[in-house]
DNA sequence: CGAGTATTTGAAGATCATCAACTGTCGTGG
DNA sequence: CCACGACAGTTGATGATCTTCAAATACTCG
C-alpha cells in the first residue's frame, strides 16, 4: 500500500553547476526566471543540482526542510500519511514544478521520486538573501502558492463530489494537459509514470476500483488504449 | 442545495474608518500587523471596512477580484461549483481570516457570508504599493498561502481517506480549535454557524448521512449534545 | 527463464446515497 | 400570545457504488 523507503536524497552526487542554467529547459517556468545576471553569481555558489534516485525523498512529512526544490527532470509524488498508515497522495510534480516553498521545522508532506530524476536545490537562507535585490522572487512564490492552492481546491472538488469514473477521467485530463503528447494517429498519449496504487491514492479510490474503471472506459471507447505506463485518449 | 443569492456586497454602507484599527481585535493576526504608522496613513485613504449582509458574496467564482478581504466579524463560506450545479464547500472563514490573496480576472471560488458580518477591503493596487516599504506584507502573504495550502491538503486527506464518522469528528475538532469555548461544565461547546447542508458539502457527504452520523455520535456518547447551531464535546 | 511484483478480474458485502415521510424550529401575522 | 407556514433537520427503507477478499494473469528484472 505504501513505499517504506523514506530515505532522504541529500547524499546524492552533485550533478552539475549553474553553468547549466543557461541551457536549462525548465528555467523559464521557474524561480530562476526572476534572477538577473548578478543573482546568478550567487546562485553559482549556493544552488546545487542533484540526481535523485527512484523512491528517494526530497522532503519527508514531519521532518525539517530548508530548501526549495525545482524539478529539472523526473516525476515526484507528494503524499501525506494518516496515523494509522493510510496514505493520501496529494499531487504529482513534473518538469518545472517545485516544492518546499518555505523553510519549516516540519514539512506538511512527503515528496518522493517516481523515477530517477534531476533536481535543483535552493537553500531558503539564500533565497531570502537574493529576494532583497530581486523582489520578483517573492511575487513568484506568492503566485505559486496561489496556483497550488487552486489545484488543491480542484482536488477537493474531485474527491468531494465526483464518482469513480469522473475522477479517473479528470485525472487523465490533468495529466494530459501536463505531459500528454500527440501520438502519430491524431490521438493523445498520456504517460502514467506512477503505479496504479499512487493514482488510486490520489483519487481516493481502491486500486481495484481504479482498474475496473480504466477497463470500463476502454470498453466504452472513451479510452483507446490502456497500458501499464500510459493511456491513449481520442483527440479533444 | 445551494444558495442562489450571489449578489456582490460592494454596495454595502461604509462601516468605519481605520481609526478603528487601533482597537481592532483581529489586527494582530492579520496583514495589518505588518504595517507601521507610516503605512497606516495610507491605509486610512484606501482601506474600507464594510458591513456584509448574510448571503452576500465577497467574491464570486469566475468573476474578477481586486481586493484582499479581512474578516473582522462574522463567518463566511468558500465554495466551488461543478458545471452541473454540484457544489463543494472548500472552507470557512472566521474572525481574522482573509481571502482574495491575489488580484485576478477570475476568482477560483465564491466567498459568501453565513451571517451578517464586518469585513475590511484592501485593494491590491494599494497593497502592492505599501509592500515596497513594508516587505513583511509579502512574507505574510507567502506564509498565509502556505497555511491555506496545508489546510487544503488536510481537507484532501479527509475526503480521500476518511469515512463518514471520521470526517464529522475531524470537522468538529477543526471548528472547536477555531471557535470552540468551554461551557460551564468542563466540556467544549462548538458553534456551528453554518447549516447542515454546508457542512455536508464540505465533508463530501449527503445531508442525511451527516445527520445520521451526528445522531450516532451523540448516542455513543462521543458528543454530549447536538443542536442546530452547536455541538458539545467532552473535554479533550 | 523464473521469481516477485503489478495489474486485472470475480464474487460478496459494507457504506453511503436516494427517495420519502416525519418532526422540530423560527418568524410572522392574526 | 398563539397559530400557522416555511424551512431545516431527522429518521426510515431500499438500492447503488465502491470496498473487500480472493485468485488469476501480465509484466519486469536479474
Amino acid at each position: 500500500m505504501e513505499t517504506p523507503v523514506k530515505e532522504k536524497a541529500r547524499i546524492c552526487p552533485d550533478a552539475g553547476r549553474p553553468a547549466n542554467c543557461d541551457v536549462c529547459e525548465v528555467r523559464a517556468n521557474s524561480i530562476c526566471s526572476d534572477l538577473g545576471p548578478r543573482e546568478f553569481v550567487q546562485v553559482e555558489k549556493t544552488m546545487s543540482r542533484r540526481h535523485v534516485a527512484k523512491n528517494k525523498a526530497l522532503m519527508v512529512e514531519g521532518e525539517p526542510n530548508d530548501s526549495l526544490y525545482v524539478v529539472v527532470d523526473g516525476c515526484f509524488r507528494l503524499s501525506k500519511m494518516l496515523e494509522d498508515g493510510r496514505r493520501q497522495v496529494t499531487g504529482f510534480l513534473f518538469k518545472g514544478d517545485f516544492a518546499g516553498v518555505r523553510a519549516t521545522e516540519a514539512s506538511a508532506y512527503t515528496a518522493e521520486a517516481l523515477n530517477d530524476g534531476l533536481v535543483c536545490y535552493f537553500p531558503h537562507s539564500f533565497l531570502d538573501e537574493i529576494a532583497i535585490d530581486a523582489p520578483g522572487v517573492k511575487d513568484r512564490l506568492i503566485r505559486h502558492g496561489q496556483t497550488e492552492y487552486h489545484k488543491a481546491q480542484d482536488h477537493i472538488v474531485l474527491l468531494g463530489k465526483k464518482n469513480a469514473e469522473e475522477r479517473v477521467v479528470s485525472f487523465i485530463a490533468m495529466i494530459n494537459e501536463r505531459i500528454g503528447f500527440d501520438d502519430g494517429n491524431g490521438a493523445r498519449r498520456v504517460p502514467l509514470p506512477m503505479p496504479r496504487q499512487d493514482i488510486a491514492d490520489y483519487l481516493g479510490l481502491r486500486l481495484e476500483t481504479l482498474s475496473r474503471t480504466l477497463t470500463s472506459l476502454r470498453e466504452s471507447g472513451r479510452l483507446l488504449d490502456v497500458t501499464r505506463h500510459s493511456v491513449t485518449v481520442p483527440a479533444a
